[in-house]
DNA sequence: CGTCTTGTGTGCGATAATCGCACTCAGCGT
DNA sequence: ACGCTGAGTGCGATTATCGCACACAAGACG
């Protein structure tokens, strides 16, 4: 089929950097893409080494990472490399809480029901959205799994059309939003993870309220009337909660 | 909505506040002191009431959040009210990502078999530790739940105490302690959630590597040999995952 | 074993980022 | 329509930050 134009680089590397842009906190900003850094070095970095990724004296980096570390969001460890520390995993549950609070219960149904992994994903911008939780089936022997976090581009991926699909209809708007927006979920092949399928369908929301949707990512979709079905069904089901 | 206001002010306001000390980057500390008032607000501020909050202009708090935004820190929702921002979610999973990934099949397992919620528990300081991941089980009607990131002193409550039961005996530590350094594992009741028994073992940690433990929860021991014995397990298997 | 190298931590003055005043603008209620 | 409350902006005085110079600790190597 003629969707060969996705491949890794296109989807694997979205990293929203930030540039330091007018009217900005150039403090805080620096303290920020340390922690940045630090996510994307997983196995920690010393002071010197974050003062070259951030192009910074020595000192400056030091100062900051010794607030940051008052505040438990890096961590030293035996010697001397510094990671992502624990207070992040506080500030992290507080995002979004009541509707993951929410969502978790029709994930897990979703997630069994279909024997496929399920995922609330949330508009995060003009451009993109992000992957806020990721459940997988209880027994199943093999199935997708991928972190919560990942961005991706709003017109990309099944979440995303959704989504759009949800909306006002726009000219220039991809055909696969225009069909979401008939059928009332998305599918999508390969946008996300290459060679696998997403089917999601938007979350009702208020006005004004956080956008979403709801999906299953599977390896072939043979039987999507069923999975849609069931996509669709958890989404409204989320709805009506947020009411 | 259901904001978990909780049981006794033994556990719930151990609020780790960070003060202003010397040698601290004041504007980094600013805005990160709005990330944990957001944190406290899950409903959102507006710029005014977080420059009150912080004690702050209001201009210096907006730039702040103008900041803090840029990074998606924060949002603003409909109506110029400000919340948390999902890139803490992305932050937050490289948090530790080696341990927890390690540990989630584990206690999901332990988690099943006892039917009753796990948890991993990491030290944080020397006065403190951290819960860091919680899992129910599957199938169980009704269980103990409580959220991940939360915070206690590290001689209360079982995981705390199992961790310093691993480390050399100290003249004036609990005799919990002791018993725990003696027994492989560590019960305490009602120290972090009221009439709540723990149970937990440390996970074997390499020197300068990351302190934790593993254990669970439930309403009443009368087979704790059962329940230690599957603690002490997972944990000493999370410890050769970890060799 | 001493020395050299590499990288961390601290004090302090010049400098540049921040602070906060004054002002404008937008939304809302009366 | 009007006034009021709170958000956003430009710009000069002030103050926090920056980065040099130095001291210190730990591992490498002969």
């Amino acid at each position: 089929m003629p969707r060969m134009r996705e491949l890794p680089a296109q989807t694997e590397n979205f990293d929203l950097r930030v540039e330091p842009d007018a009217g900005m906190s150039k403090t805080l900003h620096n303290g920020l893409e340390i922690l940045e850094l630090l996510a994307r070095n997983p196995h920690g970095l010393s002071v010197s080494e974050i003062a070259d990724g951030l192009a910074v004296h020595r000192t400056v980096a030091h100062r900051l990472v010794r607030t940051l570390e008052a505040h438990r969001l890096c961590r030293r460890d035996d010697h001397k490399r510094i990671t992502l520390g624990t207070g992040l995993v506080t500030l992290a549950e507080s995002v979004e809480q009541d509707l993951r609070t929410l969502a978790r219960p029709i994930l897990e149904d979703l997630a069994d029901s279909v024997e496929a992994t399920a995922h609330l994903v949330v508009r995060e911008s003009d451009t993109t959205v992000r992957a806020m939780m990721v459940i997988e089936p209880r027994r199943s022997d093999v199935h997708i799994a991928f972190r919560p976090g990942q961005v991706h581009p709003l017109d990309r991926g099944s979440a995303g059309l959704a989504i759009l699909g949800s909306m006002p209809p726009r000219p220039e708007e991809r055909p696969e939003v225009t069909r979401a927006r008939r059928m009332g979920y998305a599918v999508s092949t390969g946008e996300v993870v290459s060679t696998t399928i997403g089917i999601s369908a938007a979350v009702p929301s208020r006005a004004g309220g956080t956008q979403a949707a709801i999906g299953v990512s599977v390896f072939d979709a043979t039987d999507e009337p069923r999975l849609a079905a069931a996509v669709v069904s958890a989404a409204s089901a989320l709805g009506e909660l947020l009411r």
